[in-house]
DNA sequence: CATCGCAATAACGTATACATTAAAAAATTA
DNA sequence: TAATTTTTTAATGTATACGTTATTGCGATG
């Protein structure tokens, strides 16, 4: 059953717009600390103010654009302050759900795709192909909140992915080469699948905790102070 | 400056349902797991179904409610199993807080309002007045996420604390005497007072985690599975 | 008697109209 | 000219109207 980001019913224009608007401002086609009036979206989406409105509540919700009243919808733009707040939930949250997972005792072959997106992380750094690597490491970090099996964990972490996925996607270049995030990876997937919770977590919170810093100096280093 | 629980701007409609909605949803004037037409809370509130529809979204992203296409909105209701998820949460994000509160290096002065709440706690426990030991614990805890500085943090822990309003309103009257409790309180306000931000969360991780265990256990006793 | 289909109902999703009101612009005065 | 008041503008918040569509009940059919 495919399923974009969001949920089963992809139905009402509200529910479009919500995908369509998040779209936007992921891909920075709405810049962050842009205003843009209801009428504007609404134009632009082909739609008129009421679903517009709808959408920028549930996206207000969501932490990825604020309603200002008489200035239109501002999308939100991120202090390096945020994201320190922001990997640290981070942090916790995706720590919890790799003891969760480690706890669970899954079988190696439940453990099938975690596996296969360290490999393919693998052969991406073998590569240098920085997308094809970004791309499983997601896969990886979407299979343990899975297996986690907390529809609460999921949920945050979601959301703060999305809040911060365009300081990741602006640095991707810029990072090293992730080896370490490889070795940490592995050691997690040891961990769960001997299902060692504690050392899971603290694997998993150290994995956080040291990319958290990297993006966080990268920021502060290339003056970028809001993205 | 006196304030809700939410936002300064208490102005629109909508804002208001959503605070109207809110209480009678914790209160149970709303009860879990009934449904309720778009027009009938219209007609309740004496709005239009349009700040109404609006504020049904909000707090359908807060989790207290689900906006069901034909079937009006249905006041959620939580299971024991969400119970466990929303306390690991709880744990992890107040004893992060209770950490960062402990790091900062606050003076005495700074933490009058947390020692004074731990004292209003031990005066409740003496009299046994469990109303106003609630009420006291909440200003510790509230107070715990405002020393903790991170907005992330308190939007999520509200929320969760929300959701789970009811059920420990429910409980109140059940449990112990909170004794250990305030014991608790009195080492983590210790722990924070020197710094010590390992011990804090520590010390507040196993406190939510007997309390949480302490909660489930009871509502898995008096056979309500969901509330 | 059960099942299927169809019509009636009503709730929702969306568009639109309108009153309110904040913000901007213009005009007046010192 | 600068400050202050008035006027204008326009974006919002809300009400309402309407088309769409899921649901329900009834009747027809086997």
């Amino acid at each position: 059953m495919p399923e974009t980001t969001t949920r089963p019913k992809a139905k009402s224009n509200a529910l479009r717009a919500v995908d369509e608007l998040r779209g936007m401002i992921l891909s920075g086609e709405l810049a962050s600390g842009t205003d843009h009036l209801e009428t504007e979206l609404a134009e632009r989406l082909g739609l008129s103010r009421t679903p517009v409105r709808e959408a920028a509540l549930m996206l207000e919700a969501q932490g990825l654009l604020e309603v200002r009243p008489r200035k239109g919808v501002r999308i939100l733009s991120l202090s390096v302050t945020d994201m320190q707040e922001i990997y640290e939930v981070l942090s916790e949250l995706e720590s919890l759900a790799a003891r969760r997972a480690a706890q669970a005792g899954f079988s190696e072959e439940e453990l099938t795709e975690l596996r296969r997106s360290t490999e393919d992380m693998d052969d991406a750094l073998k590569r240098e192909d920085r997308e094809a690597w970004a791309e499983a490491d997601n896969r990886f970090h979407h299979e343990l909140l899975r297996l986690a099996g907390s529809s609460r964990i999921t949920a945050i972490v979601s959301m703060m992915d999305d809040q911060i996925h365009r300081a990741r996607s602006m640095t991707l270049h810029m990072r090293p080469l992730p080896l370490r995030s490889n070795e940490d990876h592995h050691r997690l997937y040891d961990a769960i699948r001997r299902g060692d919770g504690d050392a899971a977590a603290m694997e998993h919170h150290r994995h956080r905790k040291y990319a958290g810093e990297l993006l966080v100096d990268l920021l502060k280093r290339i003056q970028i102070s809001r993205v």
